[in-house]
DNA sequence: ACTCTTTACGTTGATATCAACATAGACAAG
DNA sequence: CTTGTCTATGTTGATATCAACGTAAAGAGT
């Protein structure tokens, strides 16, 4: 079989292979989200949330409600994305939404009490497991300025304001 | 929030989201994984793959067609997510499966010649992009090797019985 | 040969992720 | 006020992700 061939055999080096298993940023990157993801998961279960929806609670849980679009910048995260991860989180009443009445095609994002209840119970799972996380680690600190450097090498930013106090 | 709690139940210190947002790995992670993803992926779709895709196919690059679950352990992924994935590659003629004569359980993921051309023609989107990524880290190997701990720290946590209170 | 356990994989249901497209309000210029 | 542009969000379709459950084959012990 295999007769048909139009032109020179587009065959990838090997070594090429090897270079992206051992090197690629992205896949390690995504295998390591994917781990990290799915340990915290299994630990927040009896929470009755899975990490991404803590740390969307988290992020929301502010003085001043963001909109949806900041909140998706913080993330680094696609706003349609945010918007899908948002209905389950409404339906089980943690997360209320109201139009931003200085504009109304805004959406205001809030923690309702019973978001702020099931955040307390996550908290500290949350502590003892990532502190068990960061002692395999040599250096997070520097891990985590790196991994903040990679969010940002978006080119598309504007997520540095934290928003503790509100501006 | 000092002199009146009526019924607000459990309440989260903010200083704990504040410590979860600046330091908290799963997020951090996970925030850089959807970065590099989305930068690879717009950078691919010339080749008409996404990241996600690439690094699947160059895993599957081998002297010896592998089983699923060896390869759904190598990306650190989970079985069911690997067969989902391989779907639309099986689909559009990248990747081909045959049930290996030696077990009639597993089955054995092959790359097609059509699977290697894409590949060849990625491979330098990949190179260009990764070197441009890597000169903006300040330790790249470092890095790697964090990420890599972490991708291996699957299993043993014990950290589900957690009866504490803080907050 | 016959169970029991483990291993390899699939299916289903829920959620996550993003691009492409669409809608509506805000805003500026004329 | 009207037109055009920008901004904030929503909708749809495709893919990605995993847990829970189910099937089939391999392997161990009797």
């Amino acid at each position: 079989m295999s007769t048909f061939q139009m032109h020179a055999p587009a065959n990838l080096a090997f070594e090429t292979t090897l270079l992206v298993r051992d090197t690629c940023l992205c896949l390690h990157t995504q295998r390591a989200a994917r781990a990290l993801a799915r340990r915290f998961d299994v630990a927040l279960k009896p929470a009755g949330i899975t990490s991404g929806q803590f740390s969307l609670l988290m992020s929301l849980n502010r003085p001043k409600p963001p909109n949806l679009g900041s909140v998706a910048a913080l993330l680094a995260m696609d706003r349609t994305t945010l918007t899908a991860n948002l209905k389950p989180l409404e339906r089980r009443g943690f997360v209320d939404t109201a139009p931003d009445p200085t504009d109304r095609r805004a959406r205001l994002l809030r923690l309702t009490p019973a978001g702020r209840a099931v955040l307390a119970e996550a908290a500290p799972i949350w502590r003892r497991l990532h502190a068990a996380i960061e002692t395999a680690l040599s250096d997070p600190k520097h891990l985590r300025s790196e991994l903040n450097l990679l969010s940002r090498s978006d080119g598309q930013d504007g997520v540095t304001g934290y928003a503790g106090n509100d501006a």
